[in-house]
RNA sequence: GGCCCCUUAGCCAAGCGGUAAGGCAGUGGAUUGCAAAUCCGCCAUCCCCGGUUCGAAUCCGGGAGGGGCCUCCA
């Protein structure tokens, strides 16, 4: 049984959706004014792979995702930059888009944009004030938190104590401190929307309950997003949303930690921010996606250039597994198909199992990781005792062992990593083809070296070759090469 | 000042009352002509002090240190 971690109550509960079998979750996105970060990442990682497990229990899933295309940022940044509002958003937008497609993020349904739904937050706009939640003031719209008898309730804000902390220009036009703007009156310049309140552009939080609503409907299963938005901004999400619909907004609250950089988390507010685009210069997509699987999702994540060549080290292992793989079998682990069911009891299925144990409780990545290392031992282990990789296997041997590499597939699915073999830079064929040809030419004549007992010459071409970047490995079935 | 959260080996990290997963590094061994790869073994009593309990890293209280939010932020 799934249980999740509910912001809301601040425990684990029993995953029950509103409709059985089905799924609606919503996730903050970015506000598409820079190139994104890793700390963007994140979230859409992990509701990823939450997606991809929902699916694997059968659920069928919808997940959303908004851009927000339209804020004081983007203004001014558009300003700098000498361009328009929605140029600047329609190329952040593809770049942040990029970036997940490099990172298997694939299970976004729907990229609904704020500036789409200015009709459906004025609706919720006129219903509040009709209700007597918000008021309109000299072209602005606010939310009137002391009339909402439950507002911080997910974060546990007084409103009456919001005045204390407020270090916001308290604008004169609000009520109360704690009150937040619906909708701004347009200054000269800006883009700007026509409203019953004249022309301006929508706050920040009424386009979430606007587009969640109109895509997903009035209840949630999921809304997650990072901790750093919890307050105000999910606050005055729920608070808006139910005030409006008088129904429960959403089931679950999901908050993802941040990553963390030294001692603070990376932010571009504090301006230490690494972009996607030069980190994958640097590392493979496949071992950003695992660093930021490795830790639990609620906690904060250890961000280092160290950290990194740390996981890239230890994916080795698997690579180099795959590769075993393909020579006992002849057959490629990136195609073959997942095995789903368990058909005899083994230490595979066992190690299998445990995996989606730590999968049911509150997407406990970390723990599912440290099982993949587990099996993988438990393969290679498997592969040595039962001679596999000298052609001497017996025949039940290789059935069990493909089962279990069935179930790694599986696995590894589910956290949407090793999905492709991993990209190397093309060269063109007929270099390809050199290059094999000659390395192969090396290996005969060091194998002819090695049978006449010439190990000083043997032992040299593999140091020659190691300085160069290229390791040989003596194997029963003969030499192979590898880079690095 | 208010509200959350964290503190596990050299580093990263799981653990949610029954006696410390996993990774990296280190180290001993099997294997190898020697290596590489792989496998096996070793490597922590869980920030401190009290308490609850037959039993606590796990619960409660206090202390120390760190982080997040209260302003834009994934």
């Amino acid at each position: 049984m799934l249980r999740v971690y509910n912001t809301l109550t601040k425990q684990k509960e029993l995953f029950q959706t509103v409709e059985p079998g089905k799924v609606t979750m919503y996730v903050c996105g970015p506000t598409v004014y820079k190139p994104s970060h890793i700390g963007h990442m994140v979230g859409p990682v992990i509701f990823d792979t939450v997606k991809r497990y929902l699916v694997r229990l059968g659920y069928q899933v919808r997940w959303v995702v908004n851009i927000t295309d339209v804020d004081d940022k983007l203004i001014r940044r558009a300003a700098e930059l000498n361009t328009t509002v929605k140029e600047l958003a329609e190329k952040m937008t593809t770049d942040y888009v990029e970036n997940l497609t490099k990172l298997n993020v694939t299970g976004i349904d729907a990229m609904p944009r704020a500036t789409e739904h200015i009709q459906g937050m004025i609706d919720i706009m006129q219903g509040l004030i009709a209700k007597g939640y918000a008021y309109a003031a000299s072209g602005d719209v606010y939310f009137d938190v002391m009339k909402d008898a439950d507002y911080g309730k997910l974060c546990n804000r007084d409103p009456e104590q919001l005045e204390a902390g407020a270090r916001i220009e308290v604008s004169d036009r609000k009520r109360s401190p704690g009150d937040f703007a619906l909708w701004k009156s347009a200054k000269p310049g800006e883009p700007a929307w026509d409203s019953p309140w004249g022309k301006g552009r929508p706050g920040w939080h009424i386009e979430c309950s606007a587009m969640s609503m109109s895509l997903l409907g009035k209840t949630l299963d999921i809304h997650g997003g990072g901790l750093d938005l919890q307050f105000p901004h999910h606050e005055n999400e729920l608070a808006q949303s139910e005030s409006f619909t008088g129904e429960t907004f959403s089931r679950y609250w999901m908050h993802n930690g941040l990553l963390k950089i030294g001692q603070s988390k990376m932010a571009g507010s504090v301006g230490n921010v690494v972009n996607v685009v030069d980190l994958l210069q640097k590392y493979s997509p496949e071992t950003v996606r695992f660093l930021l699987l490795a830790t639990h999702y609620r906690s904060p994540i250890e961000y280092s250039d160290e950290r990194l060549a740390e996981v890239q080290k230890s994916l080795e292992g698997f690579y180099r597994f795959f590769e075993r793989y393909e020579r006992i079998t002849k057959k490629s682990f990136f195609a073959i198909t997942a095995s789903t069911n368990v058909a005899s009891p083994s230490e595979f299925a066992t190690l299998r199992q445990s995996f989606l144990n730590h999968m049911d409780d509150d997407f406990n990545t970390g723990g599912a990781v440290g099982v993949l290392f587990e099996l993988l031992s438990a393969l290679n282990r498997f592969v040595d005792v039962s001679q596999l990789e000298s052609g001497n296997g017996k025949p039940v041997d290789v059935a069990t062992f493909e089962q279990g590499v069935g179930y790694l597939k599986e696995l590894t699915d589910i956290l949407g990593l090793f999905a492709k073999q991993i990209e190397t830079p093309q060269t063109d064929e007929k270099s390809q083809q050199i290059l094999s040809g000659l390395m192969q030419l090396l290996i005969d004549l060091r194998a002819e070296a090695r049978k006449a007992k010439n190990f000083s010459l043997g032992d040299q071409i593999r140091k020659r070759l190691a300085e160069i970047g290229v390791t040989l490995e003596d194997r029963p079935t003969g030499t192979i090469w590898r880079k690095e």
